[in-house]
RNA sequence: GCGGACGUAGCUCAGCUGGUUAGAGCGCCGGUUUGUGGUACCGGAGGUCGCGGGUUCAAGUCCCGUCUUCCGCCCCA
């Protein structure tokens, strides 16, 4: 087996594996349409300075974490490393921060040059959603609902819990930032060899440090509670009192942080047991400084992304195809009644195949194969009498019928069918 | 980027302390006298044991390197 290999960190989709992504996408984009969401399709590349203005100077990221590449014109390109930066440069390169909200739904490919894991690969797949314009907190409110309620159609509602956290607005978090600074400046040489470099330029994240040397220090560490403003501490109960009213429950986690800079008030995460340290299934929070990096104007916004490799991974039984029809026809005149009869099924809605060749047998063997529900046999005798033999190939009973019958035939076998 | 584990037929795996032509189950293909599948029986194809180097009379089995996958860490927009 000495074959070509995918890159390291991609794979191929087929079958069952497919059918889960499939299934992911069409149900997150009905669910948000309901919610009166759009969906957009944004480039899978764009400038760099896209995603690295959105950055910021978290150097890591930029220089080690994306796909980076100049193309033949001397242009820094890279593919994009997750899906809402790109949004917000669409939104301003289409001038739509005129009119305000949208609401955009978008699903597809994501590319970052990270070290492999279970539900963690270098060319994976988002869902995502983005309520652009309005700055209520009954807006998160929402949009987290319309986040359970994916979850909840995909059958993985009990499998998740929501956490949510507060950052507060810039000024509350500021200050939050330079007494969380100070305090663990004091306890440095406790801190994890990790945690110290963090303490320089990502200070927020040694919270979710998981060096055992971390966690004392961090339960004594200064809460952003006491540090939110009137109306970021307004913002918050707002949030919490529209989740209550969507019908939406959740834990408080004070230690769900965001890195960047331009997030705001709403932070939050839909986390599984079940993958690992990988457990993160969907999460997002509130961008009110984003669109501005992106040169639109000051524009409020809130969303999330979700992912499709883990959200499959989490789904009960893979998405069942639907059962063909198998047409079989005996000898060279029957197959040309057999093509009248798949092209009469297929018009009628109903997913017909045929086999190319073999004997009656065979093409049986093929049919069951192939999973078919029927077969519809056309043999000598049948074709002369104009009939065919419907082979209903769970319990093998069998009618010779007229071919005009067989679509309402078959639509109430299979409906019957659905319902045991 | 750091640390660890694994890598034998399409799939799941067996192969004792290195020793003749590398095995099983499932799957696949064909057959059991040709107008009927799913069960049963019979037969067959398919592996340079991830790749490269080394030790040895001899390596799937030992050593080194490399790649992939997996588990943690870092990162997580």
């Amino acid at each position: 087996m000495n074959a070509a290999q995918p890159v390291r960190g991609t794979h191929d989709l087929i079958g069952e594996q497919q059918r889960r992504h499939a299934h992911v996408t069409e149900t997150a984009r009905r669910v948000t349409g309901l919610y009166g969401f759009d969906e957009w399709a944004t480039p899978v590349f764009e400038n760099t300075s896209v995603f690295a203005r959105s950055l910021g100077d978290t150097s890591d990221v930029v220089s080690k974490e994306m796909y980076t590449f100049t193309d033949r014109g001397g242009e820094s390109l890279t593919l994009r490393p997750e899906g809402t930066a790109a949004i917000c440069r669409a939104l301003v390169t289409n001038g739509l921060t005129q009119s305000l909200p949208q609401k955009v739904f978008y699903a597809g490919p994501m590319f970052r040059y990270e070290r492999p894991q279970k539900g963690r690969y270098r060319q994976f797949h988002q869902i995502g959603a983005e309520l652009i314009g309005p700055s209520e907190p009954l807006a998160d409110a929402e949009v987290i609902a319309m986040g359970r309620d994916v979850l909840g159609a995909l059958g993985i509602a009990d499998e998740v819990v929501l956490e949510l956290n507060t950052l507060g607005d810039t000024e509350s978090r500021t200050a939050w930032r330079t007494a969380l600074v100070e305090y663990f400046s004091a306890h440095r040489e406790k801190l994890s060899e990790d945690s110290q470099v963090r303490l320089e330029h990502n200070p927020l994240r040694i919270l979710d440090s998981k060096a055992q040397a971390d966690r004392l220090l961090i339960e004594d560490a200064p809460l952003l509670d006491q540090f939110l403003n009137d109306a970021s501490r307004r913002f918050w109960d707002d949030l919490r009192n529209g989740l209550n009213a969507f019908g939406v429950s959740y834990t408080v986690n004070p230690r769900i942080v965001r890195g960047l800079d331009y997030y705001s008030h709403t932070t939050f995460e839909f986390v599984t047991t079940r993958l690992g340290s990988q457990g993160t299934v969907l999460a997002g929070g509130r961008y009110d400084g984003l669109v501005e990096e992106m040169g639109g104007p000051a524009t409020p916004a809130i969303g999330w992304a979700g992912g499709i490799e883990r959200l499959g991974m989490l789904l009960e039984a893979p998405p069942e195809v639907v059962a063909p029809v198998a047409v079989i026809p005996q000898g060279n005149e029957a197959e040309h009644r057999a093509v009248q009869v798949l092209t009469l099924l297929r018009s009628a809605g109903v997913r017909a195949e045929m086999a190319w060749r073999g004997n009656l047998k065979k093409r049986m063997e093929r049919a069951n194969k192939a999973g078919a529900s029927h077969a519809v046999i056309i043999g000598e005798t049948e074709l002369a009498k104009g009939t065919v033999q419907l082979r209903n190939l769970s319990d093998g009973l069998q009618q010779e019928v007229r071919p005009d019958d067989l679509a309402s035939l078959l639509s109430h076998s299979k409906k019957a069918e659905q319902n045991t």
